[in-house]
DNA sequence: GAGTTTCGATAGCTTGGATATATCAGCAAA
DNA sequence: TTTGCTGATATATCCAAGCTATCGAAACTC
């Protein structure tokens, strides 16, 4: 039984006449005359009685008919569905975003999304880098944006920006005089730190490794802080614990000036990170990925360069 | 679009497998890589996202599939359809039956069929030859059975039983003490006949042509009633208006001591008339009316000769 | 890290079936 | 009897579905 046999009989029993339902089915006679005489036997009944000048419908031919129009139907449908699919910006994307990212770069990224892609609705994730990546790569989530370095994952990604890290003291602290910090002087201050896991804790270990030696000393120069967030770190900078590090698109453009807290930046070259969308390669709908990857180029981030590489594996 | 390829998907879908789906579908792999590939290219969208050591299906994928489930488990209707449908002896079938013979062979016919073939309902009707063949030719009714001779029609028939007539007297007539009456004594009586229609009417004036000088004089030897039937014809002889031919199925095997009407059969060879089935050369369930023709050669019919000869066309 | 295994994709070939044209056979009307 | 219409049949062609063999990438093993 074939798709296109169906598509004959429903012709056949529509015309009342073999020539007619061929030419309407765009094929010669003999070829429609065949692939019924083919269904009847297949089906082992008969569908049409044949008389001279005139062809009736048999009552099982009847029944079969109308089955037949329901499954081209519903083939139809399938199609229907094809095409309502067929748009990659069409449908929902799972995206996935480490903590010290998404608070700062979602309120604009989701701006410029519904305008690039109204028709694919984010389910966000916040999440660790390594929990993430663990999720892409199983297909629970189908892309993240996270910063380097990354463990290898058999992902591929694509650089977005590189952002700066800035030092976040209290408004009364000395180094609110200064233009710049060196990276060696953190350690002569009583550093607040998120907790392991935290790719941005790592990322600012390595900028100052000096830190760690004092580690982990919870009465030392520097505190951990487990199931912290950045905002929580910068409201206990403001009350005068110690001074923490911050990546740049988390600080605000212009500091109020009742704030608590003053941001000094590095020395240049100025410490920073580099912010990558990754995915599975096998992933389909790229142009979705291109979109968001657009989308974040088109976000104002305060103070962070922009990339324009090439993706590959990470 | 092929019901192939919607089989090859489900099985991937259910297997997230390309091997062992074609396995399932006892087809090889590479067959069965490339008619997905030709699917999703003709649908435009990709159904099953391939990644090393694991297939999953894309969201778009999931509804074609569903989608595809619906449409094979419709063909299987077509088939169960089919199947229920392929025996002849199923479902119902539309006879004719004219009214000289309905009303005495229809008693016992139907003993037989529901014997025959339970699941076979007959759509009965009585009606003139000439309407009964209109609509056999028309695909109004599937079969019918009737007495020759019978206009040119274009369908095929084949003979049941040869069926004498015999002469119907009041109970005081004096043919009553005879033991046989000569066809040409049927003159000089009044004769009571069914009116204009009746095939019956002609073949008795067949039997006796010499009635018609008299015809159409109301007042005459000859007295024809429309509308009417075998039993009102009968019931006006018994009255003694006259007397008239039946077709022996319609006499009594034995007739009772108070019955008004006495019956005495015609010199031999006594005149009869042929019954045949009579159907449309193209009318599939050949079985059926094997059926029909073997039911009424099983019937107990008063004095006729059941013939067993092959069906031709009428 | 080299070798092995697994899995889907690709290449090349074979064959069956779907299609076409040409023609036939049956039947009805002229 | 002829003519025209209908679906069936014969034969040829060609595409596509199928196969085997092989590749390339990835994951696992030792």
């Amino acid at each position: 039984m074939t798709l296109t046999e169906l598509r004959y009989i429903v012709a056949v029993a529509r015309e009342h006449h073999f020539g007619k339902a061929a030419e309407s089915c765009f094929v010669s006679q003999p070829t429609l005359s065949v692939a019924i005489k083919k269904l009847e036997d297949e089906l082992g009944v008969t569908l049409f009685e044949r008389g001279s000048s005139e062809v009736a419908v048999t009552p099982i031919g009847e029944q079969v008919v109308a089955q037949a129009q329901k499954v081209l139907e519903q083939t139809g449908a399938i199609r229907e569905l094809a095409k309502q699919g067929k748009d990659p910006l069409n449908g929902a994307l799972r995206l996935g975003i480490i903590y010290t990212i998404g608070p700062y770069l979602l309120p604009e990224f989701m701006k410029q999304m519904i305008v690039a892609a109204p028709r694919m609705p984010l389910l966000l994730q916040e999440n660790f880098t390594v929990k993430l990546l663990e999720m892409v790569k199983l297909g629970e989530l189908d892309a993240a944006i996270m910063a380097l370095p990354l463990p290898e994952s058999g992902l591929v990604g694509q650089p977005l920006y590189d952002e700066p890290f800035v030092v976040a003291v209290p408004r009364e602290h000395p180094w609110t005089k200064r233009k710049s910090i060196g990276a060696e002087e953190l350690k002569s201050e009583t550093m607040l730190l998120l907790g392991a896991g935290h790719c941005f804790r790592d990322q600012v270990l390595e900028v100052c490794p000096e830190l760690l030696r004092f580690s982990p000393n919870p009465g030392g120069i520097q505190k951990t802080f487990e199931g912290s967030s950045l905002e929580t770190i910068r409201h206990m900078v403001a009350s005068g614990i110690g001074i923490t590090v911050l990546p740049k698109t988390s600080v605000p453009e212009v500091v109020p000036r009742d704030s608590l807290l003053r941001y000094v930046p590095f020395e240049k070259p100025a410490p920073d990170r580099r912010v990558v969308l990754v995915w599975r390669k096998t992933f389909p709908r790229l142009a979705a990925i291109e979109t968001i990857r657009q989308a974040v180029l088109d976000c104002e981030l305060n103070g962070v360069k922009k990339l324009a590489l090439p993706a590959g594996p990470v």
